[in-house]
RNA sequence: CGGGGUGUAGCGCAGUUUGGCUAGCGCGCCUGCCUUGGGAGCAGGAGGUCGAAGGUUCAAAUCCUUUCACCCCGACCA
């Protein structure tokens, strides 16, 4: 390809409502334009790494024995009443009518439609187990879509759905998603990690996330540093510490504390650590008020809060409930004589010396001791694990790190397949439900996560295996006949040998060309210029490092090949 | 949905507080000259319903009302 002949606006300027680094540059590069919130146009050189991301997955999902399939993107509302998802998905799904006044959607995501296709046209076991997947627009009416690629509301996803006799079935369908997502991302040169995560509102009981790491990713994750437990902190466990032998310690003691509302406040005025503070969050279900404790110095995971309860919906109290169900404002809560059902973390029962508030307008409570003082109505894990936590598998500690969420494969069980009634024969006739599983990878997202893990100050350093082009070819004057006449020789040459090279034909000085040339992150960039034209040579740079060497004429192409297939 | 902010040329912005001549600047774009190893220089030029609608006024980018879009923070999520 030729630039002259390429739709590649490039902007000097950073569009202003980008706020992340992937979306600035897939914007500055000409990837891709904003059409409407969360929906974007891809132009010619990001198509052409969504297709190759797309490829790579295709390769993969084929390999493990999964079968390509066209699902719709309109789906009827009936489909999604037999789930009981119609209602469910509330404002997040897309839902139009037709001429009719008939409810459809476009499909957020496929369990349905693949479920009914499935049930339709399967039926025995000797049919199973199947793996079938799709990659294709995907819409999510986002609450508020951001961060350009990586949280839009049209986006491109690769669903497979498993289809196994039994749960053993679905551990193999389950196991080798997991290593053809494994050698996806590998095969793409992205450093990544494999967490245990949360099966949220899907269902099922198992599920991993695969994070591309970045330090801007919008996911927390922690791994031990020495086995090979690790988890997104939405899901990771922290361990409950042996309980001291209680010996003898003061009678609970009131104190006045006006002002004092944050635990910082307490902090402050009382002279304690925040590791001595018991903070209690008053939320409230539907039907019912719950007293929550958690160490002033940790974070409440409100995801196992709820998993706790039984997925229900919950919400912070606001103030005026606070009172009603208390009698004090949210600054002077406290678990001491608290007529509400108390949940609280693992790590309050080892507090010794704590510090709480009375459930009387400023005034707070001194050397509480949890079983003695109060008494929960159940320990449970609740907080959020951080760095440095003990690893609850082994006796290593927790790193911290951050990721952003690329793949993510859940084992759904007989979840959908029961919803639906969708069934096949055993061996022995018997009607048995499909045990399912499925699995995700979000294609249009993964250009942007790489971004956001392969960039420099200069623009994007994409890996060779999805970039749009392997090799740029730079003359550093067009109109100097001798450097136009080797440009296209070399561009011709390396198209013969399969190459994906990109010549840059433009009468623009050669500064232009190299901040262009850097911005859009192309691997190997071949320079040709009249100095090294002189001894035969041209200048080869990989873009991640930082040096170019020379090359001779003859060596160019073989160069180049070993290059790609080294690095692809 | 709650809170905050922004809409002026393709992109980035000034002008709005305190209404006033033909609405400006940088970049990009077009023509010519010149230049060609890291976003050159000179000269000329095109490009605007000032987000939209309504109102106040002799006069509105500027003041008032309504409305739309976008961005940020929060609740949500692949």
């Amino acid at each position: 390809m030729k630039i002259t002949q390429l739709l590649f606006p490039t902007l000097r300027e950073e569009p202003s409502d980008a706020e992340v680094i992937s979306h600035k540059l897939l914007m500055r590069a000409g990837m891709i334009r904003r059409t409407a919130g969360g929906i974007y146009t891809y132009l010619p050189l990001g198509l052409r790494v969504l297709k190759k991301i797309s490829q790579i997955v295709r390769e993969e999902m084929d390999r493990a024995g999964g079968q390509e399939v066209g699902l719709p993107t309109v789906q009827p509302r009936e489909l999604w009443d037999m789930s009981g998802r119609w209602q469910l998905y509330g404002d997040e799904m897309f839902r139009l009518k037709d001429r009719h006044q008939r409810d459809f959607c476009l499909g957020p995501t496929h369990e349905e439609v693949i479920t009914t296709l499935i049930d339709g046209d399967v039926h025995s076991y000797r049919d199973l187990p199947l793996l079938i997947y799709q990659i294709k627009d995907k819409f999510r009416d986002e609450i508020r879509p951001r961060y350009g690629l990586l949280r839009g509301r049209e986006f491109i996803m690769k669903d497979l759905y498993s289809f196994d006799v039994d749960s053993d079935g679905l551990e193999i369908s389950y196991r080798k998603m997991y290593e053809a997502y494994s050698k996806i991302f590998e095969r793409m040169g992205l450093t990544f990690r494999v967490v245990e995560a949360d099966t949220g509102a899907i269902g099922g009981n198992e599920s991993h996330e695969f994070m591309v790491l970045a330090g801007s990713g919008e996911s927390k994750i922690v791994f031990c540093d020495t086995c090979h437990y690790s988890a997104n902190v939405e899901k990771a466990e922290s361990l409950p510490q042996e309980k001291p032998s209680v010996l003898d310690f003061p009678s609970i003691e009131m104190i006045s504390t006006p002002d004092v509302r944050t635990v910082e406040d307490v902090v402050k005025s009382l002279g304690v650590s925040p590791s001595q503070v018991i903070k209690t969050l008053i939320y409230v279900t539907d039907d019912q008020g719950y007293a929550v404790l958690i160490r002033g110095d940790r974070e409440l995971n409100e995801l196992k809060l709820s998993n706790y309860l039984q997925g229900a919906e919950l919400a912070l109290a606001p103030e005026n409930v606070v009172k009603e169900l208390v009698g004090a404002s949210i600054g002077s809560v406290g678990p001491v004589g608290l007529n509400l059902k108390i949940l609280a973390d693992f790590e309050i029962q080892n507090m010794t010396e704590a510090v709480c508030g009375a459930n009387q307008e400023s005034q707070h409570l001194i050397h509480v001791l949890p079983g003695r003082d109060f008494v929960p109505h159940a320990y449970i894990d609740l907080r959020n694990v951080q760095g440095g936590d003990p690893c609850p598998h082994c006796k290593g500690l927790l790193n911290e790190i951050r990721g952003i969420e690329v793949g993510h494969i859940f084992k759904l069980g007989t979840k959908y397949s029961q919803a639906m009634d969708a069934w096949f024969l055993d061996e022995k006739g018997n009607k048995s439900h499909f045990v399912m599983g499925c699995y995700g990878i979000g294609v249009s997202r993964i250009m942007a996560a790489a971004i956001e893990q392969k960039h420099d100050q200069n623009g994007i350093v994409w890996p060779m295996a999805i970039a749009p082009f392997q090799v740029l070819i730079v003359p550093v004057n067009i109109k100097d006949e001798e450097q136009a006449r080797h440009a296209f020789a070399i561009y011709e040459s390396l198209i013969q040998n399969g190459v994906e090279v990109l010549l840059d034909d433009r009468e623009e000085r050669a500064g232009v060309k190299f901040k262009d040339a850097d911005l859009i992150g192309i691997p190997l960039r071949l320079t040709i210029g009249s100095r090294a034209l002189k001894e035969g040579k041209v200048e080869l740079k990989k873009r991640w490092e930082a040096e170019s060497e020379l090359v001779s004429l003859e060596e160019i192409a073989g160069q180049i090949s070993s290059l790609i297939s080294q690095y692809n």
